[in-house]
DNA sequence: TTCATACTTATCCATGCGGCTAACTATATG
DNA sequence: CATATAGTTAGCCGCATGGATAAGTATGAA
């Protein structure tokens, strides 16, 4: 498996969890520190913690730390790697009927189209 | 949680194996029956016909049976989904410094833009 | 009717994931 | 210095996931 098949498990694994896509969205508006990212959820520290850990280890997120505070912050280049996979699918998916072979197999079989 | 965010989950948590992005990549390009699908991997015929499950519980394909053969099919809607929860985040990431409040934060913090 | 094909069902197993508590470290603050 | 704050580290637990095998079902072919 190649680095962005591999890129794109660890991508889509940490965007299957509500917690993980919330806290995206709130750091897509701008940095924050973790407390302030923890506080709107019922789960302890190193629960969180380790959501924190697996967006950052896709390269969702990074993270500093100033003093005992670790700030947060957005990192749009791997949701654009995952919207290139989308983008493959639907050209994929668009020229479904270029050739012949397909459109007399899809003729043959009935209709498949939308 | 409601069911946009569920269905978030279901679908990223499909997306995030490589035998299930490849299986959806090859239906984009039309139907195929599931021995067809099942001959690239090196996989027994029901730890294949488990992601086939999940693909098809998340939405992602549909299937029907005739005689003894299952064909699969892509099925477009799920994939869209998940495009707009990215848009969302797109369009959130482009409009962060709209009000003075969090352009101030971010001069004062120092430079965070791209 | 016999045999092969194409799944299907049932069960098992190791690993990973998402949660927890408890205890620790390091930095502000009074 | 003493105490509170903000993370961090370590370890435990139950359940889901991704794999396997073995055996069963139903359909098509000879």
């Amino acid at each position: 498996m190649d680095k962005y098949e591999a890129s794109l498990d660890t991508l889509f694994h940490a965007l299957a969890d509500p917690t993980r896509r919330a806290v995206v969205q709130r750091l897509v508006k701008g940095p924050a520190p973790v407390k302030e990212l923890a506080t709107p959820y019922d789960m302890a520290l190193p629960s969180f913690m380790k959501h924190l850990n697996v967006l950052e280890q896709a390269g969702l997120i990074a993270s500093e730390k100033q003093g005992r505070v670790r700030t947060c912050s957005f990192n749009p280049d791997k949701l654009e790697t995952a919207e290139k996979w989308f983008d493959e699918q639907r050209a994929l998916w668009a020229s479904r009927f270029d050739n012949l072979d397909n459109l007399l197999t899809s003729l043959q079989g009935g209709n498949d189209e939308t």
